[in-house]
RNA sequence: CGCGGAGUAUAGCAGUCCGGUAGCUUAUCUGGCCCAUAUCCAGAUGGUCGCGGGUUCAAAUCCCGCCUCCGCAA
């Protein structure tokens, strides 16, 4: 089959490559233009245009496709069966959903009508799902809004982070969307509309929804922790300095060692909190302080305990809560600089 | 050439401003204590101070160049 693609980042390149590997004639790529990025401000290729100019394939870099007549010209051209779309960035407009014979097939990343929108591989981590999935559907002019063609369904793990289920939710789209195409090519697909009853929406995520409130209870933060990893991170501040957790455990309060001491408290800005708040229970046992206890770290959560197992202060690497010790107890008391 | 932090023993850090024998915690090994221990005590092993030049009687430290890692920003 004759296809046009339509994708930007990492997700939509592992598409793209099943696509290519399964011996599928993509006649021409679009993506999102070279966007700054990295260190040095560069501006970067796009990991889809990456890999449609190593297999030689052509490649439009559309600002706005909408009123890109220029491109919609080269996708009627193209004489393309079917355009698959993965993470590409912008709306399609109506009159290029119909370019392609068979019109559009989306591949997203949820068992839609759920999730539909911009970020739903975080959320399914963020709210403690059991399983996710990926989903093929017919676009048309709504968000996420077409009919269903084919869902594959898979479990989340107890230890799920935002990463590992982009691996497996990349995967299982790459497979999904070569057996839609194949569904396709033999007339055996049945679109089903979506029931907009079950439907919900998910935003992109901003780097600012990875600031932990403490206030939350310890599951929702842990859970937090594994959703906003690797992208944005879930992060609070110390003395004033950034520190990212990558990796935590939930507790209850009672739960905290015999042993442990208190080190300081912690609220937004880093600074020290007005203990004369009238908050219930001791000062040192509101959401937000860090007991220390031999080797390991704690902090009281508005319901539980959060024990920090890795974290990473901004500018360093990241580390065990044991190594982060070792070396930070000044700076943690606040006797260094 | 977007802004900034960092590279010192297995790991985490101090020391650099102001040049003068390489330090701390941990790990590892040995011994002690103990019914026992992830506890405690004593001792030992372990480092081309990222790489290459320069200045100097002398460089982790000062000067020049390079490499690598990381935070911000996008």
């Amino acid at each position: 089959m004759r296809i046009i693609f339509m994708g930007t980042p990492d997700f939509a390149a592992k598409i793209l490559q099943a696509l290519i590997q399964a011996g599928h004639d993509i006649v021409l790529t679009l993506t999102q233009p070279d966007r700054p990025k990295g260190r040095h401000g560069a501006a970067q290729k796009s990991e889809v245009r990456k890999l449609s100019e190593d297999y030689g394939i052509p490649v439009l870099t559309p600002e706005r496709l909408k009123s890109d007549e220029a491109a919609k010209e080269a996708m009627r051209s193209s004489g393309a069966d079917v355009a698959v779309v993965a993470a590409f960035g912008q709306l399609l407009p109506e009159d290029v959903l119909a370019i392609p014979k068979h019109g559009c097939i989306n591949v997203h990343a949820s068992l839609l009508p759920k999730y539909r929108g911009a970020s739903p591989i975080q959320w399914a981590v963020l709210n403690g799902d059991g399983v996710s999935g990926v989903t093929t559907m017919q676009m048309d002019k709504g968000m996420d809004t077409g009919d269903i063609l084919e869902q594959l369904i898979v479990p989340l793990d107890d230890k799920e982070t935002g990463g590992s289920l982009f691996e497996k939710l990349s995967s299982s789209g790459a497979e999904l969307i070569l057996h839609t195409l194949q569904s396709l090519s033999e007339g055996k697909l049945e679109p089903k509309p979506q029931d907009d009853s079950l439907a919900s929406k998910v935003g992109l995520i901003k780097k600012e929804d990875g600031h932990i409130n403490w206030d939350d209870s310890a599951i929702r933060i842990e859970r937090m922790v594994r959703g906003m990893n690797p992208w944005p991170s879930a992060y609070t501040f110390i003395h004033g300095k950034q520190v990212k957790i990558w990796e935590a455990g939930v507790l209850e309060k009672e739960e905290l060692p015999k042993g442990a001491s208190f080190a300081l408290f912690l609220n937004g800005d880093g600074k020290m909190a007005d203990r004369q708040g009238k908050q219930e229970g001791k000062p040192e046992e509101r959401p937000g302080s860090i007991w220390i206890s031999g080797e390991r770290i704690f902090v009281f959560c508005g319901t539980g305990l959060l024990e920090i197992l890795s974290l990473q202060m901004e500018s360093k690497k990241r580390m065990k809560a044991d190594d982060f010790l070792r070396g930070n107890m000044a700076f943690l008391k606040g006797n260094g600089q």
